[in-house]
Order: C-alpha cells, then sequence, then structure tokens
RNA sequence: GCGUAGGUGGUAGAGUGGUCAAUUACAAGAGACUGUAAAUCUCUCGCCUUCGGGCUACACAGGUUCGAAUCCUGUCCUACGCA
C-alpha cells in the first residue's frame, strides 16, 4: 500500500461536454472503474433524458453509482457521498483506479474535497410545515434560531433558508462548514467554445427527442412518479413533464430546453470556475490529457 | 389603391403630455450554493462616468408646448378590411 492518500481521477465539465467517453477513454488505460457524480443518473429510469451511459458506451468499463434508487424517493448528496466514498475504497482495494465522472458540482466537492455535512437528515414533516410560510416569517425564525446563519445566507432563497431552520432546530445553530480531502485528486474540466458547446447542446436533444425521451418520461409517470416529482427533476424531465401534461407545446418545449440546458451549462461552469486546481483540456487533446494522468500516477 | 389599426430597447409587449432610459417577461452576461443541487436563489442589462451625474433615444422629418414615446402635419413601412 503506498503512502499518502489515494489518488483518484475526477472528470468534470458542463452538460454534453463528453466527459462520459473521457472516463471510458481513461478507464482502459489506467485500469480504472468509473463513479459517476450525477444527481440525476443515480435513478433507476432516468436514461435518455440523464444522458445515462449505455452498457455499450461502457466498453466493459465498471461503472458505479447508476441506478442505484428509484425516482420515487429522494436521494441526497449525503446518500452520494456515503456510497461513493465506500465505491472508492472498494475500487482501491481492487487494486483499481477510481475514476470520478459527471456533473454536478456539489456532489463532485462533497467526496473530492471531503465536505462534512452536519448530521441532520431532512425533516419532511418539518418541510411541509415551513414550505407554505412566508420568506418574511422564515427569515424572522431563522434570525431567533441562529443568528450568524442569518447575516450569511442568502435571505431570498426558501430552500436554503428552510434547511437552515432544520440544521438550528436539532443542532441548536448551523455549524460551519468543514472539508479535509480524504484523497488526492486531479481533476480534468473539459473545455470548449460557449458557441460549439450550445450546438451540441441543441444536437443532443434533437438525438434525445428522436430516441425516445418523451416515451421514457410517459413510461415514469405510468410507473408511478407523479407530475411534480418529475418536474422537480428539472431539465428534460421536466420539461418533457410540461408538454405530456399539455401545459407547454412541443414547440415550447424544444426551444424552452434549449435555453435551460444552454443555463444549466453555465451555472455548472461558475461552479467549476471556482476550483483553481481543475486542469482544462479540451476533448481533442488526448495525448496532452493522458500525459497528464500519468504524470500524476508517477 | 380608399378605410382602419399600428410602428417603443436583442425579442415579445406595457406606457398614451411631466414622477420615463422607459413596467414586465424572455434572451444575453455575471454570480451564489452547509442533506431538493438538472433543484433553489441573486445581480447587471442604451452609451459614457471621477458613480454626483452627463449624453443620445420610443420608424423618419418637421411642428405645438415651459415640457412629448405620448398631441398635430407630412413621409416611409406593417397588419387587417373594402377594393
Amino acid at each position: 500500500m503506498p503512502k499518502g492518500k489515494p489518488k483518484i481521477i475526477s472528470i468534470v465539465g458542463p452538460t454534453a461536454s463528453g466527459k462520459s467517453d473521457l472516463a471510458v477513454m481513461l478507464a482502459k488505460q489506467f485500469k480504472g472503474e468509473v463513479i459517476s457524480t450525477d444527481s440525476r443518473q443515480v435513478y433507476t429510469g432516468l436514461n435518455i433524458g440523464s444522458g445515462k451511459i449505455t452498457k455499450k458506451e461502457m466498453k466493459d468499463v465498471t461503472h458505479h453509482l447508476l441506478d442505484v434508487v428509484s425516482p420515487k424517493k429522494v436521494f441526497t448528496v449525503a446518500n452520494f457521498k456515503k456510497q461513493a466514498d465506500q465505491k472508492i475504497m472498494e475500487i482501491i482495494e481492487r487494486g483499481h483506479t477510481p475514476i470520478l465522472c459527471g456533473g454536478t458540482g456539489f456532489y463532485i466537492d462533497a467526496v473530492a474535497k471531503n465536505i462534512i455535512l452536519p448530521d441532520v437528515p431532512p425533516n419532511l414533516a418539518l418541510r411541509k410545515k415551513l414550505e407554505v410560510l412566508s420568506l418574511k416569517k422564515l427569515q424572522k425564525m431563522l434570525m431567533k434560531l441562529d443568528q450568524k446563519r442569518f447575516i450569511s445566507i442568502d435571505l431570498n432563497n426558501k430552500v436554503r433558508l428552510i434547511r437552515s431552520i432544520e440544521i438550528a432546530k436539532t443542532l441548536g445553530s448551523v455549524p460551519k462548514i468543514k472539508s479535509k480531502p480524504l484523497y488526492n485528486v486531479l481533476t480534468i474540466g473539459i473545455l470548449w467554445d460557449p458557441e460549439v458547446l450550445k450546438k451540441r447542446i441543441n444536437l443532443r436533444l434533437q438525438k434525445r427527442l428522436k430516441t425516445g425521451m418523451i416515451n421514457e418520461v410517459k413510461k415514469l409517470h405510468a410507473g408511478g412518479v407523479s407530475w411534480k416529482r418529475l418536474e422537480s427533476l428539472g431539465l428534460e424531465y421536466r420539461f418533457v413533464a410540461l408538454f405530456l401534461q399539455k401545459k407547454i407545446t412541443k414547440t415550447e418545449m424544444i426551444e424552452r430546453l434549449q435555453f435551460e440546458i444552454w443555463h444549466y451549462a453555465k451555472r455548472q461552469m461558475t461552479w467549476f470556475q471556482k476550483d483553481k486546481s481543475i486542469k482544462w483540456m479540451r476533448s481533442t487533446e488526448k495525448i496532452k490529457i493522458k500525459k497528464e494522468v500519468k504524470g500524476f500516477f508517477k
């Protein structure tokens, strides 16, 4: 067993940047196993719309954390982190290289930077009660519970406000976040010119529509996933669900999706941009990427 | 080619004498992110600025008025109606 923290690779980038393919290529070369860091691909049945890699595309490379839970259940970062850490350990024990691959910044950081979240699971009953309250009321509640958090939090963000109240109610206050990395991570970011990425997004959307994405959502609903839930899953699941409910036309659905997916890609970039350790490279620079990885394992 | 309704910022679309660089939505740009994270939220958005303001703007050209995106005249264009 080598000294120091275990070395792992992480592949990040906006949606439609070609992360999955790169992960498979690297896995082949460096005896890797892929761990998906995607908040939607953990759900069974979310395949086309989430861009989940297919069996064929895996090329015999083992993939983890795909299809681990029903979309009727809510899966959170904490669940994800626990499972991912477990998988990483197992892969290392096997003498293989863990390769994180996905676009959910929060999930990636939770693992790569080992963000230790307060041990307060979601309290659905409490959330239900708080959800109906006004922003003002929630703000007042938090102010009484935890002054410090009240000052630092985004007071217009109901989701954040409710979670803070939830934590403060059980712990007395919202603890400062701790982060002490468990792994030595090489993060490779896939770089695209914005205009090209936009085109890739739109082409991919067309492809998804042709390969049965609408039917996929139809099936999910028929299988008991509520419209509300589908809408909350975002992007293709949200807008296809709206279309199937006849709340928008097909044309509107496509138009909205083109914009929304692009916006999402930008939000992802905002997140990744903060991490100065990411090595940004174009997917065409395969030799450069391999060299980087080789150097990392030296 | 006579009638009517119109021409407003990247788009849609408010405003119908002053409080209008112009509601709002979308697009565009930037950002936040402590168990929903593809979610949720924030800021900027005519041009210039020492951030006090300054300048050019609501089809175009004139006019009325202390003052016009808003009223009048003409020109050009658009939609619907009658031809």
